[in-house]
DNA sequence: GCTTGCCTTCGAGCGTACTCGAAGTCCTAC
DNA sequence: GTAGGACTTCGAGTACGCTCGAAGGCAAGC
């Protein structure tokens, strides 16, 4: 699991703040090339070529082509699946992610709507966290105590 | 997500200290009777009595019936539900609980494969902590400085 | 005794998110 | 000019974890 999270960290290396937070932004800054190959940004995120194309026909990015063809990502194309692969290890279903891209389509009048969905997003993952900080001291105390059964 | 959780808490609520670690443990010690139904063990765990039969047939408990043939949890089945509950809320993949209980099955010898299996869950856990705690700055960014586009 | 309703088994179906394969195109290097 | 490899589209297939429906059993209440 997140891939995408070990490749930006290598690349970003020297932002040794526990935690790379504005991933996204910084993207900008990288020596990121103004344009990008599938398979460079398969390389950079992760996912694999299979994957970004179907982001791309299911709607959730739009990617410019070369003369013949063939896709080229710009940077605007990177950030948004550096994004969607953000929020996409956090759990959102795709159906969220297309309705919130589809509110940035539809202009600056949504953002209400969008803020709403980000929000809710927010606190299912700090329902999440909360979970899987239960999880984790039943495992933990599984493993100290360990010899017991299974649901003892 | 985490019904379990959210029922069990109910039940519990005495326990105030901020998460309940040990839930599987304190299990025995509710106010649960000797034998539940299935509709029982689905309210209390937030489970179908579809999905309970479901983890039954391949295998994951093992479950005493009545005369008439309908299941019958005692407080063992009862605990083990719970413990694989917490597990899947930390979406460990249900062939990594039934290996788990299948090394259960196979006696004391197979104590340091259960280790090694519930240290790789924690792991993965772990992993997943960071991710989510990447993905909430991400979103708490987009939140903050709202008006943005996807990717930027 | 018959309805109501929850229980049983079994197998099939579904939603999500990929994942793959086939068939063809296009550029590069030899 | 031709072999190689990475690219294209499209539709179909896969894995996982449920989720459901059909057909029937059994017990309690009217």
């Amino acid at each position: 699991m997140s891939v995408t999270t070990d490749r930006l960290r290598g690349l970003i290396e020297t932002t040794e703040g526990e935690l790379p937070p504005l991933t996204v932004e910084l993207v900008r800054d990288l020596e990121i090339p103004d344009h990008m190959t599938i398979a460079d940004v398969a390389g950079l995120t992760g996912l694999s070529a299979h994957t970004l194309r179907y982001y791309e026909r299911i709607g959730l990015v739009e990617v410019p082509r070369d003369a013949a063809g063939r896709r080229l990502y710009d940077r605007e194309a990177v950030g948004r699946v550096v994004f969607i692969t953000r929020l996409r290890d956090s759990d959102m279903p795709i159906a969220a992610i297309a309705r919130y891209v589809e509110l940035v389509k539809q202009g600056p009048s949504t953002e209400p709507e969008r803020l709403a969905l980000l929000e809710a997003h927010r606190d299912d993952i700090l329902n999440r966290l909360h979970d899987l900080q239960a999880a984790l001291a039943v495992v933990d105390y599984k493993i100290t105590t360990y010899g017991g059964a299974c649901g003892s």
